[in-house]
DNA sequence: AAGCCGGGGCC
DNA sequence: GGCCCAGGCTT
Protein backbone atom coordinates (compact mmCIF):
# COMPACT_ATOMS: atom_id res chain seq x y z
CA UNK A 1 0.00 0.00 0.00
CA UNK A 2 1.00 3.76 -0.53
CA UNK A 3 2.29 5.35 2.89
CA UNK A 4 -0.36 7.51 2.37
CA UNK A 5 -3.28 5.13 2.72
CA UNK A 6 -5.87 3.80 0.66
CA UNK A 7 -7.37 7.47 0.45
CA UNK A 8 -4.76 8.95 0.18
CA UNK A 9 -3.45 6.70 -3.02
CA UNK A 10 -7.18 6.80 -4.55
CA UNK A 11 -6.85 11.05 -4.23
CA UNK A 12 -3.68 11.09 -5.85
CA UNK A 13 -4.55 9.17 -8.77
CA UNK A 14 -8.20 11.34 -9.00
CA UNK A 15 -6.13 14.55 -9.66
CA UNK A 16 -4.08 13.72 -11.74
CA UNK A 17 -6.69 10.74 -13.56
CA UNK A 18 -10.12 11.33 -12.77
CA UNK A 19 -13.01 12.85 -14.40
CA UNK A 20 -13.42 16.39 -13.94
CA UNK A 21 -15.80 17.65 -17.04
CA UNK A 22 -18.81 15.77 -16.26
CA UNK A 23 -21.94 18.04 -16.59
CA UNK A 24 -23.30 17.88 -12.86
CA UNK A 25 -19.70 18.93 -11.94
CA UNK A 26 -20.25 22.78 -13.16
CA UNK A 27 -21.57 24.09 -10.78
CA UNK A 28 -21.60 20.91 -8.23
CA UNK A 29 -24.78 22.55 -6.53
CA UNK A 30 -26.99 19.92 -4.45
CA UNK A 31 -29.69 20.63 -6.67
CA UNK A 32 -27.37 19.40 -10.38
CA UNK A 33 -25.95 16.42 -7.96
CA UNK A 34 -28.94 15.05 -7.06
CA UNK A 35 -30.67 14.81 -10.38
CA UNK A 36 -27.94 13.47 -11.67
CA UNK A 37 -27.51 11.08 -9.07
CA UNK A 38 -30.93 10.03 -9.77
CA UNK A 39 -30.53 9.68 -13.49
CA UNK A 40 -27.52 7.34 -13.52
CA UNK A 41 -29.30 4.90 -10.54
CA UNK A 42 -29.04 1.73 -12.71
CA UNK A 43 -28.17 3.93 -15.79
CA UNK A 44 -24.55 4.54 -17.42
CA UNK A 45 -23.34 7.93 -17.54
CA UNK A 46 -23.13 8.28 -21.55
CA UNK A 47 -26.63 7.66 -21.58
CA UNK A 48 -27.61 9.92 -18.87
CA UNK A 49 -25.58 13.00 -20.35
CA UNK A 50 -28.16 14.17 -22.71
CA UNK A 51 -30.94 13.47 -20.42
CA UNK A 52 -29.22 15.87 -17.63
CA UNK A 53 -28.88 18.41 -20.20
CA UNK A 54 -32.54 19.01 -21.21
CA UNK A 55 -33.93 18.78 -17.52
CA UNK A 56 -31.83 21.04 -16.72
CA UNK A 57 -32.27 23.26 -19.54
CA UNK A 58 -36.46 23.10 -18.81
CA UNK A 59 -36.30 22.60 -14.94
CA UNK A 60 -33.15 25.03 -13.86
CA UNK A 61 -34.02 24.87 -9.73
CA UNK A 62 -36.24 22.95 -7.04
CA UNK A 63 -39.13 25.51 -7.16
CA UNK A 64 -38.99 25.04 -11.40
CA UNK A 65 -39.27 21.61 -10.95
CA UNK A 66 -41.89 21.56 -8.07
CA UNK A 67 -44.22 23.17 -9.60
CA UNK A 68 -44.00 21.52 -13.00
CA UNK A 69 -46.71 19.50 -14.05
CA UNK A 70 -45.94 15.86 -13.27
CA UNK A 71 -47.18 15.17 -16.97
CA UNK A 72 -44.46 16.86 -18.05
CA UNK A 73 -41.59 15.84 -15.60
CA UNK A 74 -42.25 12.22 -16.85
CA UNK A 75 -41.75 13.57 -20.80
CA UNK A 76 -38.20 14.37 -20.08
CA UNK A 77 -38.02 11.20 -18.88
CA UNK A 78 -39.23 8.95 -21.23
CA UNK A 79 -36.48 6.64 -22.35
CA UNK A 80 -34.56 6.62 -19.42
CA UNK A 81 -36.65 3.82 -17.73
CA UNK A 82 -37.68 3.01 -14.07
CA UNK A 83 -40.04 5.88 -14.34
CA UNK A 84 -40.97 5.61 -10.76
CA UNK A 85 -37.61 7.59 -10.18
CA UNK A 86 -39.05 10.80 -12.28
CA UNK A 87 -42.18 9.97 -10.23
CA UNK A 88 -40.03 10.43 -6.63
CA UNK A 89 -37.99 12.90 -7.82
CA UNK A 90 -41.12 15.56 -8.67
CA UNK A 91 -42.38 14.54 -5.05
CA UNK A 92 -38.80 15.14 -2.77
CA UNK A 93 -38.94 18.92 -4.92
CA UNK A 94 -41.99 19.40 -3.71
CA UNK A 95 -41.30 18.44 -0.57
CA UNK A 96 -38.03 20.33 -0.69
CA UNK A 97 -39.90 23.24 -1.28
CA UNK A 98 -42.32 22.71 1.26
CA UNK A 99 -40.68 21.43 4.20
CA UNK A 100 -36.83 22.02 3.92
CA UNK A 101 -37.66 25.82 1.83
CA UNK A 102 -35.69 24.52 -1.08
CA UNK A 103 -32.73 23.36 0.31
CA UNK A 104 -31.24 19.83 1.17
CA UNK A 105 -31.21 19.46 4.94
CA UNK A 106 -27.24 18.46 6.44
CA UNK A 107 -28.41 15.56 8.18
CA UNK A 108 -28.07 12.19 5.98
CA UNK A 109 -30.91 10.54 7.47
CA UNK A 110 -33.01 13.06 6.49
CA UNK A 111 -31.89 13.54 2.93
CA UNK A 112 -32.49 9.83 2.71
CA UNK A 113 -35.87 10.24 3.91
CA UNK A 114 -37.08 11.83 1.53
CA UNK A 115 -38.87 9.80 -2.21
CA UNK A 116 -36.28 8.02 -4.00
CA UNK A 117 -33.21 8.63 -2.15
CA UNK A 118 -31.33 6.42 -0.17
CA UNK A 119 -28.73 5.89 2.09
CA UNK A 120 -25.55 5.96 -0.65
CA UNK A 121 -27.49 8.52 -2.92
CA UNK A 122 -27.97 10.69 -0.05
CA UNK A 123 -24.48 10.17 1.09
CA UNK A 124 -23.84 11.19 -2.86
CA UNK A 125 -25.73 14.69 -2.35
CA UNK A 126 -24.19 15.80 0.68
CA UNK A 127 -20.44 14.42 0.01
CA UNK A 128 -20.12 16.03 -3.50
CA UNK A 129 -22.40 18.67 -3.01
CA UNK A 130 -20.85 19.73 0.10
CA UNK A 131 -18.15 17.86 0.85
CA UNK A 132 -20.03 16.18 3.96
CA UNK A 133 -18.02 12.64 5.51
CA UNK A 134 -20.39 10.63 4.23
CA UNK A 135 -19.58 7.03 2.47
CA UNK A 136 -21.31 6.18 -0.51
CA UNK A 137 -21.82 2.33 -1.86
CA UNK A 138 -22.64 2.30 -5.57
CA UNK A 139 -22.12 -0.19 -7.95
CA UNK A 140 -18.44 0.96 -8.53
CA UNK A 141 -17.46 1.64 -5.59
CA UNK A 142 -19.17 -2.43 -4.92
CA UNK A 143 -16.94 -3.47 -7.44
CA UNK A 144 -13.26 -1.89 -5.98
CA UNK A 145 -14.05 -2.64 -2.74
CA UNK A 146 -14.89 -6.19 -3.56
CA UNK A 147 -12.01 -6.63 -5.20
CA UNK A 148 -9.54 -4.71 -2.87
CA UNK A 149 -10.61 -6.92 -0.13
CA UNK A 150 -11.66 -10.08 -1.47
CA UNK A 151 -14.72 -9.95 -0.32
CA UNK A 152 -16.59 -12.82 -2.28
CA UNK A 153 -20.68 -12.97 -2.71
CA UNK A 154 -23.27 -11.26 -4.99
CA UNK A 155 -23.43 -8.12 -3.46
CA UNK A 156 -27.15 -8.21 -3.84
CA UNK A 157 -26.96 -10.49 -0.88
CA UNK A 158 -28.00 -8.30 2.58
CA UNK A 159 -24.89 -10.01 4.47
CA UNK A 160 -22.55 -9.09 1.49
CA UNK A 161 -23.82 -5.78 1.11
CA UNK A 162 -23.73 -5.02 5.07
CA UNK A 163 -19.66 -6.12 4.48
CA UNK A 164 -19.15 -3.74 1.94
CA UNK A 165 -20.86 -0.82 3.62
CA UNK A 166 -18.29 -1.39 6.25
CA UNK A 167 -15.42 -1.42 4.06
CA UNK A 168 -16.51 2.12 2.44
CA UNK A 169 -17.25 3.64 5.65
CA UNK A 170 -13.62 2.29 6.46
CA UNK A 171 -11.75 3.56 4.04
CA UNK A 172 -13.47 6.99 3.61
CA UNK A 173 -11.39 10.07 4.46
CA UNK A 174 -12.88 12.58 6.87
CA UNK A 175 -11.08 15.50 4.61
CA UNK A 176 -11.83 15.55 0.67
CA UNK A 177 -14.90 13.02 1.17
CA UNK A 178 -16.34 14.83 -2.30
CA UNK A 179 -13.42 13.96 -4.34
CA UNK A 180 -12.78 10.50 -2.70
CA UNK A 181 -16.81 9.61 -3.55
CA UNK A 182 -16.14 10.85 -7.16
CA UNK A 183 -12.93 9.37 -7.44
CA UNK A 184 -13.62 6.03 -6.18
CA UNK A 185 -16.84 5.84 -8.76
CA UNK A 186 -14.68 7.59 -11.49
CA UNK A 187 -11.83 4.55 -10.32
CA UNK A 188 -14.81 2.10 -11.22
CA UNK A 189 -15.89 2.99 -13.98
CA UNK A 190 -12.74 3.67 -15.87
CA UNK A 191 -10.28 1.43 -14.27
CA UNK A 192 -11.71 -1.17 -12.16
CA UNK A 193 -14.17 -2.39 -14.36
CA UNK A 194 -15.75 -5.97 -15.29
CA UNK A 195 -12.25 -6.03 -17.32
CA UNK A 196 -10.09 -4.17 -15.24
CA UNK A 197 -7.15 -2.42 -16.28
CA UNK A 198 -5.07 -3.37 -13.22
CA UNK A 199 -1.77 -2.18 -14.73
CA UNK A 200 -3.56 1.63 -14.23
CA UNK A 201 -4.76 1.22 -10.97
CA UNK A 202 -2.93 3.06 -7.38
CA UNK A 203 -4.43 0.56 -5.31
CA UNK A 204 -2.92 -2.49 -7.18
CA UNK A 205 -0.17 -3.13 -4.15
CA UNK A 206 -3.09 -3.51 -1.60
CA UNK A 207 -5.55 -5.40 -3.59
CA UNK A 208 -6.25 -9.03 -2.50
CA UNK A 209 -8.27 -10.04 -5.86
CA UNK A 210 -4.92 -8.61 -7.61
CA UNK A 211 -2.53 -10.76 -5.40
CA UNK A 212 -4.62 -13.61 -6.11
CA UNK A 213 -4.55 -13.13 -9.84
CA UNK A 214 -8.67 -13.26 -10.56
CA UNK A 215 -9.67 -9.57 -9.76
CA UNK A 216 -12.73 -10.92 -12.70
CA UNK A 217 -14.08 -13.25 -10.02
CA UNK A 218 -14.96 -10.37 -8.14
CA UNK A 219 -17.63 -8.78 -7.23
CA UNK A 220 -19.80 -12.60 -7.23
CA UNK A 221 -22.71 -12.90 -9.57
CA UNK A 222 -26.28 -12.61 -8.94
CA UNK A 223 -26.96 -16.41 -8.83
CA UNK A 224 -29.00 -17.21 -11.98
CA UNK A 225 -32.31 -18.62 -10.85
CA UNK A 226 -33.48 -21.86 -12.67
CA UNK A 227 -36.33 -21.09 -14.98
CA UNK A 228 -39.29 -22.37 -13.65
CA UNK A 229 -41.02 -25.12 -16.10
CA UNK A 230 -44.89 -24.11 -16.57
CA UNK A 231 -47.29 -25.98 -18.98
CA UNK A 232 -50.47 -25.17 -19.86
CA UNK A 233 -53.04 -26.00 -23.03
CA UNK A 234 -55.07 -24.36 -25.75
CA UNK A 235 -57.79 -25.26 -27.50
CA UNK A 236 -57.82 -24.88 -31.17
CA UNK A 237 -61.34 -24.64 -32.28
CA UNK A 238 -62.58 -24.58 -35.41
CA UNK A 239 -65.64 -23.03 -36.79
CA UNK A 240 -67.66 -22.30 -39.66
CA UNK A 241 -66.06 -18.63 -39.42
CA UNK A 242 -62.62 -19.23 -38.30
CA UNK A 243 -61.10 -20.20 -35.11
CA UNK A 244 -61.71 -19.11 -31.46
CA UNK A 245 -59.51 -16.45 -30.15
CA UNK A 246 -60.19 -14.65 -26.69
CA UNK A 247 -58.21 -11.29 -25.79
CA UNK A 248 -55.95 -11.81 -22.21
CA UNK A 249 -56.67 -9.78 -19.49
CA UNK A 250 -55.16 -5.90 -19.13
CA UNK A 251 -52.25 -7.60 -16.61
CA UNK A 252 -49.46 -10.28 -16.49
CA UNK A 253 -47.86 -12.51 -19.61
CA UNK A 254 -49.25 -10.83 -22.99
CA UNK A 255 -51.81 -8.64 -21.56
CA UNK A 256 -54.46 -7.47 -23.82
CA UNK A 257 -53.09 -9.66 -27.00
CA UNK A 258 -55.01 -12.15 -28.63
CA UNK A 259 -54.80 -15.92 -27.85
CA UNK A 260 -56.31 -19.26 -28.02
CA UNK A 261 -58.53 -20.14 -25.02
CA UNK A 262 -56.91 -21.76 -22.27
CA UNK A 263 -58.83 -25.22 -21.03
CA UNK A 264 -58.10 -26.59 -17.67
CA UNK A 265 -58.51 -29.42 -18.72
CA UNK A 266 -59.57 -29.22 -21.80
CA UNK A 267 -62.32 -31.29 -22.53
CA UNK A 268 -66.09 -31.11 -24.49
CA UNK A 269 -67.53 -30.05 -20.58
CA UNK A 270 -64.83 -27.31 -20.16
CA UNK A 271 -66.35 -25.66 -23.05
CA UNK A 272 -69.68 -26.20 -22.55
CA UNK A 273 -69.55 -24.95 -18.65
CA UNK A 274 -67.61 -22.29 -18.95
CA UNK A 275 -67.82 -20.53 -22.77
CA UNK A 276 -71.34 -21.93 -23.59
CA UNK A 277 -69.90 -24.24 -26.29
CA UNK A 278 -70.85 -27.32 -27.75
CA UNK A 279 -67.24 -28.58 -28.98
CA UNK A 280 -65.69 -32.15 -30.25
CA UNK A 281 -62.67 -33.35 -29.16
CA UNK A 282 -60.26 -34.18 -32.17
CA UNK A 283 -58.38 -37.53 -31.89
CA UNK A 284 -55.29 -36.48 -32.77
CA UNK A 285 -51.76 -35.78 -30.99
CA UNK A 286 -50.67 -32.66 -31.54
CA UNK A 287 -47.07 -31.73 -30.96
CA UNK A 288 -46.05 -29.74 -27.85
CA UNK A 289 -44.77 -26.28 -28.34
CA UNK A 290 -41.66 -24.74 -26.06
CA UNK A 291 -41.69 -21.12 -26.00
CA UNK A 292 -38.90 -18.66 -23.66
CA UNK A 293 -39.72 -16.02 -21.42
CA UNK A 294 -37.19 -14.35 -19.13
CA UNK A 295 -38.49 -15.90 -16.19
CA UNK A 296 -39.68 -18.92 -16.80
CA UNK A 297 -39.94 -21.55 -19.79
CA UNK A 298 -43.58 -22.84 -20.95
CA UNK A 299 -44.55 -25.96 -22.69
CA UNK A 300 -47.86 -25.48 -24.85
CA UNK A 301 -49.90 -28.30 -25.28
CA UNK A 302 -52.34 -27.58 -27.88
CA UNK A 303 -55.67 -29.53 -28.53
CA UNK A 304 -58.02 -29.44 -31.32
CA UNK A 305 -61.21 -29.45 -31.43
CA UNK A 306 -64.63 -28.73 -33.95
CA UNK A 307 -67.72 -26.40 -33.13
CA UNK A 308 -70.97 -28.57 -32.89
CA UNK A 309 -73.07 -24.99 -31.72
CA UNK A 310 -72.28 -22.14 -29.83
CA UNK A 311 -74.69 -19.75 -28.83
CA UNK A 312 -73.59 -16.03 -29.96
CA UNK A 313 -70.36 -15.83 -27.89
CA UNK A 314 -68.13 -13.37 -29.75
CA UNK A 315 -68.53 -10.11 -27.84
CA UNK A 316 -65.46 -7.54 -27.45
CA UNK A 317 -63.17 -9.92 -25.75
CA UNK A 318 -63.87 -12.82 -28.52
CA UNK A 319 -63.67 -13.00 -31.98
CA UNK A 320 -63.39 -15.67 -34.59
CA UNK A 321 -60.40 -15.22 -36.80
CA UNK A 322 -60.02 -16.64 -39.96
CA UNK A 323 -56.17 -16.66 -40.90
CA UNK A 324 -57.28 -16.22 -44.84
CA UNK A 325 -59.84 -13.52 -44.84
CA UNK A 326 -59.08 -11.52 -41.01
CA UNK A 327 -56.21 -9.05 -40.59
CA UNK A 328 -53.78 -10.53 -37.72
CA UNK A 329 -54.70 -9.63 -34.63
CA UNK A 330 -51.65 -8.95 -31.73
CA UNK A 331 -51.13 -11.90 -31.00
CA UNK A 332 -48.14 -13.92 -29.08
CA UNK A 333 -45.45 -15.61 -30.86
CA UNK A 334 -45.97 -19.06 -30.24
CA UNK A 335 -49.53 -18.35 -30.77
CA UNK A 336 -48.77 -17.26 -34.32
CA UNK A 337 -46.86 -20.22 -34.85
CA UNK A 338 -49.32 -22.31 -33.69
CA UNK A 339 -51.97 -20.93 -36.04
CA UNK A 340 -49.66 -21.03 -39.00
CA UNK A 341 -49.20 -24.19 -38.53
CA UNK A 342 -52.83 -24.95 -38.09
CA UNK A 343 -53.29 -23.64 -41.42
CA UNK A 344 -50.95 -25.21 -43.65
CA UNK A 345 -51.55 -28.61 -44.49
CA UNK A 346 -49.40 -31.33 -42.70
C1' DA B 1 -34.61 -10.95 2.45
C1' DA B 2 -36.17 -11.17 -2.21
C1' DG B 3 -38.77 -9.35 -6.18
C1' DC B 4 -39.71 -5.53 -8.98
C1' DC B 5 -38.83 -1.80 -11.98
C1' DG B 6 -36.72 -0.32 -18.20
C1' DG B 7 -33.89 0.59 -21.48
C1' DG B 8 -29.38 0.66 -23.69
C1' DG B 9 -24.65 -0.94 -24.33
C1' DC B 10 -21.60 -4.56 -24.43
C1' DC B 11 -19.39 -9.04 -25.73
C1' DG C 1 -28.83 -13.50 -25.94
C1' DG C 2 -27.06 -13.03 -21.43
C1' DC C 3 -25.07 -9.79 -18.43
C1' DC C 4 -24.36 -5.29 -16.47
C1' DC C 5 -25.29 -0.54 -15.24
C1' DA C 6 -23.76 6.23 -10.07
C1' DG C 7 -30.44 1.92 -6.37
C1' DG C 8 -34.62 2.41 -4.05
C1' DC C 9 -39.17 0.80 -2.94
C1' DT C 10 -42.39 -2.73 -1.75
C1' DT C 11 -43.90 -6.99 0.18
Amino acid sequence: MAPEGFAGAVLAWFDQHGRHDLPWQHPATPYRVWISEVMLQQTQVATVIPYFERFMARFPDVETLAAADRDEVLAHWAGLGYYARARNLHDCARRLVAEYGGEFPDMRDAVADLPGIGRSTAAAILSLSRDAPHAILDGNVKRVLARYFAIPGWPGRSANEKALWARSEAVTPAQRTGDFNQAMMDLGATVCTRQPRCPHCPLQSGCQAFAQGNPGAYPGRKPKREKPLRTTTMMIIHGPQGILLERRPPTGIWAGLWSLPEATPPTEDWARDERRLEIELVDDALPPLRHEFTHFSLTIQPVRARLLSDHGIEDADRLWYNPHADSAPGLPAPVQRLLHQEESPT
